[in-house]
DNA sequence: GAGTTTGAAACT
DNA sequence: CAGTTTCAAACTC
């Protein structure tokens, strides 16, 4: 996901295909991201060892390598923002802010080279503080700005990237540009960090969200003896091999986009508003999948035949039926409680099934298959409501609601039509006036943060899709 | 904020 | 592959 949305909004901002310089069959990591280090391998000292370097301090006094550690903070997304333009000529003319922060950016991703399943993914998102939706705002306004979306939270079909779902909404709401706007801000603020509190991993494991979604750690983690930090790069690399070798897809997207809206292929009865599916399911004993211990439902997506959990009550869809048929009162009570909190859930879009508008050319699904998502979803508790972006298609001339109506709609009744989304405080906004915020270090700079219209929006929407790199398809055979 | 519960990840 | 342990997030109080 993260691969091709920086794809996306390279070419939006440079209005060239970013593909153009890449062979387009390396993974998302190798393409992007090893070009950081590559890059780095130049610049590294600069960056990190550097302190010698000039542009050293901002605006404020303070360091940039503090600042810089902020905006690496932000997720992906951020990191994805790349910028040819910039690296090429930020870099030699000392336009400091403007290509450190976007180096930094990549930066804070890890590097995972060449990894079968592909680098990093929002999966993690997973813990993307919570709040942060697969593509949500960041889809938007970061591809408006040349930076890339945040994808972990999204889910990534087969072949295509999904963009968030709306859950809900006014449409009147949605087509008010000032609160599509206000929208896209919290969500892009939510999105922007994602913090761990590790304790005895060392941020090295999987157990460790940030690690796990291909991130450094950043101040805003809560961690202790932590690893996951680009001065450990090596170890964290290495690490990864290790953890790779054990499990190829250890870093793959868990949650998957199957594209058919009625049954995916697992056979269960999908209630999930995108298809999407736990790729390896869960495996909950006690939560009755309600709860966000259930990586299913932490992902917004339904249980499937594969999940082997027990007393399945997963308010997305259970392995057998979901909640929309269910008079149950503790499975409504879920369904609207979790649609309310966190539905945010998994912003899963489709590829053009429910967005014709977006449809990319596609590629067969057979070769391309990949979905990416995240935990993500589960961060964004408003984002699929808020987030005009489901419907964003409709925006062009599509007036077929009920299509990027999530079924889950009725059960985020409970959110807040008009006006800004109430977001946890201690969920990390992004910064993107005050990239030294305390608690959120990860900065979502938007520098060019109009909200451009929307088709600008789709437009990269759709470049996003075309971007989608080849990854091992998740689907069964 | 501390303690408990939970299930994924890691280990054996 | 199954059972157990470790871990950190989610949850409860």
């Amino acid at each position: 996901m993260l691969t091709m949305n920086s794809s996306i909004i390279h070419e939006n901002t440079d209005g060239r295909d970013w593909r153009t310089t890449n062979s387009g069959t390396t993974s998302f990591i190798s393409n992007i991201l090893q070009f950081p280090l590559d890059k780095a391998n130049n610049s590294e000292n600069a960056e990190f060892g550097d302190p010698s370097g000039s542009c050293k301090q901002s605006e404020s006094g303070e360091p940039v390598m503090d600042r810089m550690h902020g905006i690496l903070s932000t997720c992906l997304p951020d990191e994805l923002v790349v910028n040819d333009s910039g690296l090429k000529k930020d870099d030699k003319e000392g336009n400091c802010n403007e290509s450190n922060h976007q180096f930094s950016i990549r930066r804070r991703c890890l590097v995972f080279e060449k990894s079968p399943g592909f680098g990093l993914h929002l999966n993690s998102l997973p813990n993307i503080p919570k709040g942060q939706s697969p593509l949500s705002k960041s889809t938007l306004s970061s591809t408006n700005r040349g930076e890339v979306p945040d994808d972990n939270k999204g889910v990534v079909t087969e072949n295509s990237y999904e963009m968030p779902a709306t859950f809900g909404g006014n449409e009147a709401d949605h087509n008010s540009p000032e609160k599509k706007r206000q929208k896209f801000e919290l969500v892009e603020e939510s999105v922007a960090c994602k913090r761990c509190n590790c304790k005895r991993s060392k941020c090295l494991k999987l157990y460790c969200d940030c690690f796990a979604a291909g991130l450094y750690c950043i101040e805003p983690c809560s961690c202790q003896d932590c690893f996951n930090k680009p001065i450990h790069e090596n170890v964290v690399l290495e690490t990864r091999r290790q953890i790779e070798s054990r499990n190829p897809l250890a870093f793959a997207p868990k949650v998957i986009r199957t594209t058919n809206g009625v049954s995916d292929s697992m056979g269960e009865i999908n209630k999930t508003p995108a298809s999407a599916r736990h790729k390896r399911g869960c495996n909950c004993k006690r939560s009755s999948c309600l709860k966000k211990y259930c990586e299913c439902f932490q992902a917004g997506v339904g249980c499937s035949l594969s999940c082997r959990c027990e007393g399945c009550k997963n308010s997305f869809g259970r392995k057998e039926g979901g909640c929309e048929s269910e008079s149950d009162g503790d499975n409504l009570e879920a369904c609207e409680k979790n649609a309310s909190e966190k539905s945010s859930h998994d912003t899963v879009i489709s590829n053009g099934q429910e967005h014709p508008d977006l449809s990319v050319p596609s590629p067969d699904i057979s070769r391309l298959p990949f979905a990416y998502s995240g935990k993500l979803a589960a961060f964004f508790p408003h984002s699929i409501k808020s987030s005009p972006q489901l419907c964003g298609t409709q925006e062009q001339g599509s007036s077929d609601t009920s299509s990027c109506k999530p079924k889950l709609e009725s059960n985020l009744d409970g959110i807040p039509e008009s006006g800004t989304p109430e977001i946890p405080k201690h969920k990390c906004f992004t910064l993107v006036s005050n990239p030294t915020s305390p608690n959120c270090k990860g900065v979502f700079s938007t520098p060019n943060h109009d909200s451009t219209s929307s088709s600008t929006k789709w437009r990269s929407r759709k470049l996003i899709l075309r971007s989608v790199p080849s990854f091992p398809s998740f689907s069964p055979p």
